[in-house]
DNA sequence: CGAACTCTAACGTCGCGTCACAGTGC
DNA sequence: TGCACTGTGACGCGACGTTAGAGTTC
């Protein structure tokens, strides 16, 4: 399919769907021939999406994110609808002072009169305000989703999800907090790739047999020593530790979201059963588990969470 | 003063106030000894009032045509309202979208999914209307506040005033959103000539004396002969009359908006009676009257309409 | 053959932020 | 002399619109 048949089906100029090519929204096949893009009825699909989402003046950036790792797309809007909230409310001040000038004009406008109502109306100015929405929504879908592979599916699943929206959301260590405040602080790439790991690396623990852990506490405890050996490697965990690690850790170690989650994921119960046999096994090795102890001191809980955090640290690269 | 002390007190930045001068909304003295800028206490005023607009997002060229002309700065408010009227609209429905977005995103977020859920919030693609405000604030003040030098005083006027508006905004010829229609094609620049021309030419002729409505009807048919010659002006008549001119002259004529304008000010009666006294004079020259008849054939009323006709076509230029 | 189509490249928009450079004041 | 200040000039951003030019298809 060529250009101009495309345009007219979006609804784009074709300028605005070259300009989509160059930054990467769409790669279209090319006919070697002559050089021309060959549109298929999956790139008309895409440029449909693009088009929606910019309808919403979501930009360009944020669209090839979500095109790259469709999982982060509920960051993404999350943040957007914040950031449209804020807007929301500066334009009905602006829109308010506006009409107040209006009200108040004099006949005839000279400076200093005109000056005096505008200064009256008090238009707001816009300063973006970091402060962090409480709402939990994005933690709970970071921590739990990759253990619900196929969605929900029923009414009691959806009973039991939104039981563990609310009991996150009224959470009062400060852990989701932090975690929310962590999230955004990640620049696109890093979020692209913790998201990313985040299903890959349940898919694969999940699937693990009984050679299959044995295999990977062999290779954690190796890439514990190595990491161990690196001083990148520990500083990088002593700066996320108290930011990220521990906050996940305690999360995950919820006894009330466990049980849910069991609840609902026919695979939860295997994660965590099979997490637990590779820990156990790396824990043996008392020495390596003394030498964490020693070059991680303040910055790891062996004791209290050390499962998940050995297979952590030692899943870090 | 020098820069820095303006930056703070005005809190912009050094870059901004160099980006304002360069732009023309400020003209600050120049030290000719070492080339740097001398503000004073008024640059300061007009830097905090452009700083203002500029809170409420009101473009450069706004600003610089309202310090031009600050007459036609009901003019830029109003339309800007409107259009801030509509940005809020859109920005309300694009947050109901979002939040639907949010609300039905699977929990692992894939294409055609999502493809699905987007398309389903039906996020509002923003097309500007040019659909007239019937609000005839604007022309209103456009028609009458040049009668109003001294602007609206007590409560009476007041009471006038609102009259007015109630009356004009309940006008059934068309003529009110014809001249609104009017003065929105208008570019920046004849908005600036005809809201000057309006207060100039109100001053020049409520001023005159008796010879000076003598002397006055003859530069008159003197100018009319000559625009009756000039083929660029019949054309640019024609073309004008019946979106202004004539709607103008109409509404001048409403016998109720004369009565209350009477009330109001005390220089109307002063005014049309000048004009009265002028255009009868221009009349008695039946030879120019009747080739004015021709020349501009269904284009001017010289029996109903004829004394602004015969003023408005002669001032001209 | 000419009209309509295709590509790429480059400039313009708007309100500054952010260098870089050269001169000035204390 | 050094450091903070002053000016000007240029590039960058974002999402395209708008030519302009060279090649292609029908």
């Amino acid at each position: 399919m060529k250009i101009l048949e495309v345009s007219q089906k979006c609804g784009l100029s074709k300028r605005t769907i070259h300009f989509y090519i160059q930054e990467g929204l769409l790669k279209p096949k090319i006919n070697s021939q002559n050089g021309y893009y060959d549109f298929s009825e999956e790139d008309i699909l895409q440029l449909r999406f693009i088009s929606m989402l910019r309808d919403g003046d979501i930009p360009i950036s944020m669209i090839r994110h979500i095109l790259n790792e469709p999982s982060t797309a509920s960051f993404y809007f999350s943040n957007y609808l914040f950031s449209l909230q804020q807007k929301q409310e500066h334009l009905l001040k602006t829109i308010q002072s506006i009409q107040y000038i209006l009200d108040h004009l004099p006949l005839h406008i000279q400076f200093p009169a005109l000056y005096e109502v505008v200064k009256d109306a008090h238009i707001p100015s816009f300063e973006t305000q970091t402060e962090l929405k409480k709402d939990s929504f994005l933690v709970v879908r970071f921590l739990w989703s990759r253990f619900i592979p196929d969605g929900i599916q029923n009414d009691f699943q959806e009973f039991l999800w939104t039981k563990i929206n609310r009991i996150t959301n009224e959470d009062t260590t400060g852990d989701v907090k932090t975690l929310t405040q962590y999230l955004n602080s990640l620049n696109p790439e890093q979020l692209e790739l913790i998201f990313k790991d985040n299903s890959k690396h349940y898919e694969f623990t999940v699937n693990l047999n009984e050679q299959g852990c044995i295999d990977y506490a062999k290779e954690l405890e190796f890439h514990i020593q190595k990491n161990l050996k690196n001083p990148n490697m520990i500083s990088y965990w002593k700066q996320n530790y108290h930011s990220f690690y521990l906050p996940n850790l305690r999360l995950y170690d919820s006894k009330v979201l466990q049980d849910i989650i069991k609840q609902i994921s026919p695979f939860f119960e295997k994660y965590v059963a099979n997490i637990h046999i590779v820990c156990e096994l790396v824990y043996q090795n008392k020495e390596l588990m003394k030498e964490m102890n020693q070059q991680l001191m303040g910055y790891i809980d062996l004791d209290s969470y050390h499962h998940a955090a050995i297979e952590i640290f030692g899943y870090l690269k």
